[in-house]
DNA sequence: AAAGATTGACTCATCAATCTTC
DNA sequence: GAAGATTGATGAGTCAATCTTT
């Protein structure tokens, strides 16, 4: 994904964060996987539901995962397919799902987290100094709310 | 896409580059698709090609789109089928295939350009300040060329 | 009828194997 | 045999339609 002709400052930065973009999470994936055979995606999903303490509706799962209902519900079976997550039909509302870690989701988790976070620091956040990382924080964490809205 | 649990600054910088990403690269290809008719990927092949002088080899269209050969080639069919691209046998090395931009693909950039551009000012580009665009292209332009490798 | 989740048809990516030319 | 490109099988995403529960 590449931008246009003309070379404006934010152009310029446009077409970095893209490249960064591209060749940073491409590393972090492959990392994972060899190292400890999960999928990037695989990894989000268990974090995202640890953060949620252990426990998501698909409807949430699908919004933080920034994916589609449909694409969440084969992503949940291929995770449940391989022992990591479970579900459940909701008490409340019957017609919700709920879904969360099993026991083998969580080691998973924890034994792909130092792998994942090693990866951060070395690929991404070594490159940046401290004032940088701040900068980055706060000026993509605006872009991100701002257009997430 | 998103990350762990600690915390740290680099952390949080990574965080909302990722954030970023997904909602600006999701809006710009929605209005471009929309605006235009064109997908962002086919929009980013054509720059390719015009920045390249109008014509590449297969080969060097994968590197600088990022995808693998075959990708590539049913890409091109896609973007050949359409009438945007000509393939072409290599003069030289008869192994190679040539990708020049037909007079509909040169058009539909021109046509496309503008909304593209729009849109990574109005995203992207309009949520920082001269110095934080010129900070990020540095910094993220770092962080690619050392990862690229 | 609307909300939550799933399924069907389709698009687009990848790896491994193959074909042609060097 | 190796390089460039393509093809076959498969994985994973989307939208539209469907099923169940409210």
């Amino acid at each position: 994904v590449a931008a246009a002709e003309a070379d404006s400052e934010g152009l310029r930065a446009w077409r970095a964060f893209l490249e960064a973009h591209a060749s940073v999470t491409r590393t972090l994936d492959r990392e994972l996987q060899e190292e400890r055979g999960l999928p990037l995606t695989w990894y989000d999903a268990l974090v995202q539901l640890e953060e949620a303490g252990g426990e998501l509706r698909m409807f949430t799962l699908a919004e933080r995962l920034l994916l589609s209902r449909s694409a969440t519900t084969r992503f949940a079976d291929r995770l449940e397919g391989a022992g990591l997550i479970e579900r459940r039909r909701c008490d409340g509302d019957r017609r919700g799902t709920e879904v969360s870690l099993t026991a083998a989701g969580r080691a998973a988790l924890h034994d792909a987290a130092p792998v994942h976070l090693r990866g951060i620091e070395e690929h991404f956040s070594r490159h940046l100094d401290p004032a940088e990382r701040r900068l980055l924080a706060a000026a993509l964490g605006r872009v991100a709310s701002v257009e997430r809205g």
